[in-house]
DNA sequence: CCCAAATGGTAGGAAAGGTG
DNA sequence: CACCTTTCCTACCATTTGGG
């Protein structure tokens, strides 16, 4: 996106800002906005608001949930069009949003710094920050040890500030263009999803139907399978291939090991020592893995004790048969068509 | 600074289950 | 019966969010 250039700039003397357009003025911040520091006590309010993900969010203050003080008296009283900033924990947490814009009343806890905009557009101030948060310029203010700020170490912190329509004009584009922006992001998620159903349809197809769409077809006998080209066999997965397991355990791993090492997840660690000098597909065989991870490796490898090494093919290809069981074999487990001995059972196409 | 709680996992011990 | 395979249970771990 390119913005049309102003007549004149000036340098705004900030380090992380640079230039700006000359008829800007630069303001410290204490000029623009003031500290709210407004206590809930008497339980005035109740409408109970949290800081998350850069939003002011409502939250059930009936919901017993998570960490709760002893009374939300000690909360403050927020205002909408106030601007809410978590300035603690500096060094520990660089990742989270620290400010937002508070859109209606509430209370929120008194460890947040409230602030109310006086001379400056409300939404604006709120990009503005939103811009210096991501730059982290909070993170190296107030020195090396300190962890936490208050309004006293953040009011001389300069903002520069264009005349009151610019403001509003920039607050409202920023509100338009990062609607569209997404949008965008939406649609490219909606097309990656719709691509990994294609991808996982074409894997599906190929070892199922094969490539030849004129190949006459025979019913294999197995429900989850249906039709399969009349040429092919359907033979039981363990008189095509030996199935074993590993024997090593996670902390057996070496950081420089020589040969790979297959564990229940998709990592691949390194060890030491070799159990096996084959072609192989490995599998997941207990936890989160199973039917998701696949590995297909030829080469001398160790493996986890609870993986499950296919190896010694016989009449069917190591590609073919990584393809097939990673796509096929999950569906079956998940569905949990069989329980007890599907190893032995599930069927194989060749 | 440090911690609490929720969340969503992974890894390991141990023993039961199967099998030649 | 010895040995390999499989399962169950639980300890442990990383991350996220936010409170004291």
């Amino acid at each position: 996106m390119s913005f049309p250039a102003y007549p004149s700039y000036q340098d705004s003397g900030i380090e992380w800002v640079g230039d700006v357009p000359s008829h800007w003025l630069r303001q410290p911040l204490f000029a623009l906005v003031a500290e709210r520091d407004e206590s809930n006590e008497g339980m005035i309010e109740n409408n109970l608001l949290s800081l998350s993900y850069g939003r002011i969010v409502r939250k059930d203050i009936d919901n017993n949930d998570g960490l709760l003080p002893a009374s939300f008296e000690t909360y403050q009283i927020v205002e909408p069009d106030d601007i809410v900033w978590r300035l603690t924990d500096l060094q520990n947490d660089q990742r989270s949003l620290r400010t937002a814009i508070v859109r209606e009343r509430g209370i929120i806890t008194s460890a947040y710094l409230a602030t109310q905009p006086r001379g400056i557009a409300p939404h604006y101030l709120s990009y503005l920050l939103r811009a210096y948060d991501l730059t982290k310029v909070f993170y190296s203010m107030g020195g090396g040890l300190r962890q936490s700020m208050k309004f006293a170490d953040v009011k001389r912190l300069p903002v520069m500030l264009p005349p009151a329509n610019e403001q509003v004009a920039i607050a409202a584009f920023l509100d338009r263009e990062t609607a569209k922006i997404d949008a965008l992001i939406e649609e490219q998620r909606c097309l990656i999803s719709l691509l990994k159903e294609k991808r996982q349809a074409v894997i599906s197809h190929a070892v199922t139907e094969g490539l030849d769409p004129h190949a006459p077809m025979k019913d294999s006998g197995i429900d989850w399978l249906g039709e399969v080209p009349a040429h092919w066999d359907v033979k039981r997965l363990r008189f095509i291939c030996h199935i074993g397991t590993g024997d090593a355990d996670t902390a057996d791993a070496v950081d420089d090991g020589a040969y790979p090492f297959f564990v229940r997840s998709p990592v691949i660690e390194r060890i030491g020592d070799y159990s096996h000098d084959c072609e192989a597909v490995l599998t997941a065989g207990d936890g989160a893995g199973v039917g998701k991870v696949y590995h297909h490796f030829t080469g001398k490898f160790r493996a986890h004790q609870r993986v499950y090494i296919f190896s010694r093919f016989e009449g069917v290809h190591g590609r073919f048969f990584y393809a097939y069981m990673s796509e096929m074999f999950a569906k079956v487990v998940l569905e949990g068509v069989r329980r007890q001995r599907q190893w032995h059972r599930f069927e194989v196409v060749n």
